[in-house]
RNA sequence: GGGGGUGUACCCGAGUGGCCAAAGGGGUCAGACUGUAAAUCUGAUGGCUCAGCCUUCGUAGGUUCGAAUCCUGCCACCCCCA
């Protein structure tokens, strides 16, 4: 086996990294590899709490796919295990949510088609952490906590914010970072892969290395990608990702809606386009920066064509303000009416599920929000009291984003 | 086990008997402006059959004409002592 020379691959290793820890010692690795012609063992934990992979999640997973593409070993890990405990990175309080053994498993399955559409699964190893934690007695787990100590753990940056907020921590939770790291030890890693906040679990990972007489492994640390409001981490539960699985229409008015200033990082991290060339296209115009962007990101899910058609129905519908194309067809039984056809303006909104309480209906009338459309004549409602006649095919908008067209029923 | 403290809407947080659907801020949503960016401005932010009504201030009761506010039990969390 032989790989590219040490200084390519750093070249390669280093884009789009935070930290690198320690440094040296990869370059150690590195020459020792091409040496030796042996591949680094990289590894990637990933915790199926949730089943979306979004582009925050992608990071260091096209960080995994580099190092594959330097001839390197991919060694994931799903974490049913850990994930019975849930990871406190990043949490101001703990994971109320438990899930069983069956939901972990689909989830798996599920991220695992996902991983496969950025990294090369054939040539991945996969391995479960239940299959060495579910085999531990209780004399190994409270050997394996013997080799961490309290002020340790309350090192970690999380642990200390919540002490600090004076909110709980509880004793399980401290366990998944010494998990996490065990891991490291069982499957022998050389190099890790994540976000900065893992930092702390994977320093603990080579003190147990160094404890078992092992290699120590070394951090390779993206920095934590923003989601699309532009200033808290990317992720499901805070409603800001896009998902590695949407359709190309759906990524591309997202991408549009993200602030100007984590272009920057987004190229960085999520493309292959060279950092100076990302620099030039800085300079040009914002929007034409965010659609080229957005349609490298999108081709890479799914394929050039259809992220060309993406961008092109966004300028259509949404850049130009033609009617969008994808409006969803809602539909309304003609009991539900007035004897004769009509509805008013709030209820209107409601039956066709553009606004989830009749309160908001009010509000976004009041706001100005609200329209309808009968054979392209537009016609604006102004008072939620307001009987509005309704038609078949006759399009609602109630704002921005929410639109829905008619179809009655008996 | 003992003592002290806290629990308010999505979040933070004011409110200590009626004028409280509950100040203020953040967030979010809608509108204007724009490049569906940022900044700015305006409005909204429990629900409903909406100038009225119903439900909400950890939870269950109680006192009172009237409670987020007072009392009691319970629950959760924090701190101190052991």
């Amino acid at each position: 086996m032989s790989f590219p020379a040490v200084e390519h691959q750093l070249n390669i290793i280093r884009r789009g990294v935070e930290k690198i820890v320690p440094e040296e010692e990869l370059v150690e690795k590195l020459k020792k590899s091409i040496e030796t012609g042996t591949p680094l063992r990289v590894k990637y934990g990933i915790d199926p709490t949730a089943a979306d992979v979004h582009l925050g999640h992608s990071v260091p997973l096209r960080k995994m796919r580099q190092f594959q593409d330097l001839g390197h070993q991919a060694v994931i890990i799903i974490g049913d295990a850990t994930a019975l405990v849930g990871d406190p990175s990043g949490r101001d309080e703990a994971r109320t949510k438990k899930l069983t053994v069956e939901e972990v498993e689909e989830n798996a399955q599920y991220y695992l088609n996902q991983v496969g559409k950025i990294i090369d699964l054939d040539n991945a190893e996969v391995h479960h952490n239940g299959d060495w934690f579910g085999k531990m007695d209780l004399g190994d787990i409270l050997n394996l906590c013997g080799k961490v100590t309290i002020a340790q753990l309350l090192t970690r940056d999380d642990f200390s914010k919540r002490m600090e907020a004076e909110v709980p921590i509880y004793l399980h939770e401290c366990l998944y970072p010494i998990m996490q790291a065990w891991d490291s030890v069982v499957i022998k890693s050389d190099i890790e892969l994540g976000g900065t906040e893992q930092l702390y679990s994977f320093m603990l990972a080579r003190d147990l290395q160094k404890d078992q007489d092992l290699n120590q492994q070394i951090s390779v640390m993206s920095p934590i990608l923003v989601g699309t409001d532009g200033t808290r981490r990317m992720g499901k539960s805070l409603g800001n990702y896009i998902g590695i699985s949407e359709d190309a229409f759906g990524m591309m008015k997202k991408f549009m809606q993200l602030p100007d200033a984590v272009m920057k990082m987004y190229y960085e991290l999520l493309t292959e386009i060279q950092l100076d060339e990302v620099e030039q296209i800085l300079k040009g115009h914002p929007k034409d920066a965010k659609v080229r962007l957005a349609k490298t990101i999108i081709a890479e899910y799914h394929d050039e064509t259809a992220a060309c058609a993406a961008a092109a129905q966004w300028q259509k519908e949404i850049g130009e303000g033609n009617l969008p194309s994808d409006i969803p067809e809602k539909t309304i039984s003609r009991s539900s009416l007035n004897e004769d056809g009509s509805l008013q303006a709030a209820r209107l909104l409601k039956e066709l599920e553009l606004v989830p309480s009749t309160s908001q209906a009010i509000q976004r009338i009041k706001g100005g929000a609200v329209f309808f459309l009968i054979d392209s004549e537009k016609t604006k409602i102004a008072d939620r009291g307001e009987w509005i006649h309704v038609e078949e095919g006759m399009v609602v908008r109630a704002g921005k984003k929410d639109w829905a067209k008619v179809k009655l029923s008996d």
